[in-house]
DNA sequence: GCCAACGTTGGC
DNA sequence: GCCAACGTTGGC
């Protein structure tokens, strides 16, 4: 992919795992993705520094709680041979590893969570993918226009 | 809790 | 390789 994406948004239940998780813990790896196009996203087009929508799913308060930033190259994600893990698969080996993560880092917390439909609401982010109806993809890139009009407009 | 939109699985 | 059935996501 070209470098024209070095934004992206990540979905994360927080009940499971919040911006506020991610601030105590600084940086984790980000496990648990088993959707072959949020792989693809990670395996082959983040790179160390890229800047990322952290986004709360499935939440009293639904939108983008802040900021993270990738902190590693692709590798292995550990939970696929776990296996105890909920993502465990058995169809991955270690030769050839089916589900690949990178490591995520805290940047910052925003003062509030911009809402979803106050992005829906938003001209500036007509076409942004979340805000489209039926938008599941767990790991979403995002144009530079996009993350800076809710970086520097929308977030205090 | 409902259900629409997706993604995956498996029979054929 | 099609597609119906099933499971999951996630907003509402």
């Amino acid at each position: 992919m070209n470098r024209e994406h070095c934004y992206w948004l990540l979905k994360s239940e927080p009940t499971s795992y919040s911006i506020d998780h991610l601030k105590r813990d600084k940086k984790t790896p980000w496990t648990g993705v088993r959707n072959y196009r949020a792989r693809n996203f990670m395996r082959d087009d983040m790179q160390k520094g890229d800047l990322c929508l952290f986004y709360h799913s499935n939440a009293d308060e639904i939108g983008i709680a802040g900021v993270a930033t990738v902190a590693s190259a692709p590798y292995a994600d550990p939970t696929q041979f776990e296996k105890a893990s909920h993502y465990f698969d058995e169809g991955s080996t270690k030769e050839s590893p089916r589900w690949q993560l990178v490591d995520i880092a805290f940047v910052r917390k925003f003062s509030r969570v911009i809402p979803l439909i106050e992005l829906k609401a938003d001209p500036a982010l007509a076409g942004m993918m979340v805000t489209e109806k039926g938008s599941r993809l767990s790991v979403q890139p995002v144009s530079q226009k996009h993350f800076q009009h809710i970086v520097d407009d929308l977030a205090d």
